[in-house]
DNA sequence: TATATAAAAGTATGGTTTACTTTTAAAGAC
DNA sequence: GTCTTTAAAAGTAAACCATACTTTTATATA
């Protein structure tokens, strides 16, 4: 900003949100907090946190995810700021919202019990605090976008995974249910996937071909 | 924000970053100001300004907006928000940035002399202060976006014009030459145009029919 | 060896995009 | 008055892509 003074100026709290997916059990997941003190005590929020003056809105939104998490490198996205003068009753916060995309293994279940932190699927989640339920909706859209035109299976499965298990992914997160054949035809074409030789053969008796990321040629291909 | 305590956190300064387009003369124009004291004097910058303590950054850009152009109801959407530590060196400022879509016509040329504002073609803009051009970029970047799946003739050309005239928006927009014929055929299957019975008869022997929106049918496609 | 399962491959159709051609309306030249 | 010229407008044919559906395959288990 430029032209005006900026002592006169009142200035405000700037936090983060983050609306953390993952995916298990074959269903979308997000993880959510429980509050623990009044007001609105019982409910459930993203995980936020203050933005620190040497911070960026990213850089303090991969702080937070490092801290709950453990992990370096989480995807991140901007999605969009929220800065009603009335959004948190506590004071003027202006929160700047992101989604962040994880993959749920055993260490990462453990997330609950530690923080207070839980796993809910996005078909059924609980009720949310202040405009939170708001953020959610334009994170999932947002992820939806994505998803799209990019392949968001590294971001969200394990290491290796069969077509059948990525298509898994996308029907809960477009909550809808993809052909298998053409799904299969769509996400080769992209050319980013590697076939191993080794097969899940806990479903069908054939048993399906497991795959991976290739990480060249998903630069390649300018993710 | 919640579970941190709200008083020992530090306070920022929150404003708001516009890219104004427009067009004219057959070009896609940004509206700039020249800045009149160092530093960075003489260098260009997007209209900006302050959130107040009752204002959503929503309200505040079209707050701004209306004092710059005087329009009411100007198509605004919000990109992203920039907030490096050290991105003004002015101070610690939290910038939510969005871009705005209007018509100009005589009455919007005067702007220029009245608020030292100046349109620039996208083509050819001057430096930049801060981190602004990165700003204008990404508007441009949702400005293209939008328009894929909207026509944003409405927001940018007189309420009558051929569909040359949109043509040669999109060109600009995309920066790339549609095909007359299949650029025809498109927008008219969008179906919510209206041709009326008057031509332009200042380019073709033939004349094109002047075509105008149709309100109606832009809310029926849920714009 | 037969059966059952889902994976994987294949096919046929319909719709959309793209590049290109033809026809049209009307102003201005002759 | 007819011819020429212009871009608008309409039309066409091929290429491409999405979708629904069918057939073949590999393999564990009965």
């Amino acid at each position: 900003m430029i032209l005006e003074s900026y002592n006169n100026q009142e200035k405000y709290l700037v936090s983060i949100d983050c609306a953390i997916f993952g995916y298990h059990e074959g269903e979308l997941k997000l993880l959510l907090f429980q509050r623990e003190k009044e007001p609105e005590k019982g409910k459930w929020s993203l995980i936020g946190g203050w933005v620190n003056a040497d911070e960026s809105a990213e850089t303090a939104a991969a702080r937070v995810l490092h801290r709950i998490t453990g992990l370096h490198d989480i995807f991140l996205e901007q999605v969009s700021t929220f800065s009603e003068p009335n959004r948190d009753p506590g004071g003027r916060v202006i929160s700047v919202v992101f989604y962040a995309l994880i993959v749920i293994d055993g260490e990462r279940m453990k997330l609950s019990s530690e923080y207070g932190a839980e796993w809910w699927p996005v078909k059924s989640l609980p009720t949310l605090i202040f405009d939170h339920r708001q953020m959610f909706e334009l994170s999932l859209e947002r992820l939806r976008q994505k998803a799209n035109y990019h392949l968001v299976g590294r971001e969200l499965l394990p290491e290796t995974f069969t077509i059948t298990q990525l298509r898994s992914l996308y029907n809960s997160i477009f909550s809808k249910d993809f052909d298998p054949g053409n799904f299969r035809k769509k996400v080769l074409s992209f050319g980013v996937l590697d076939r191993l030789d080794t097969k899940d053969t806990s479903v069908s008796k054939k048993g399906a071909y497991y795959y991976k990321f290739n990480e060249q040629k998903l630069n390649e291909s300018e993710n």
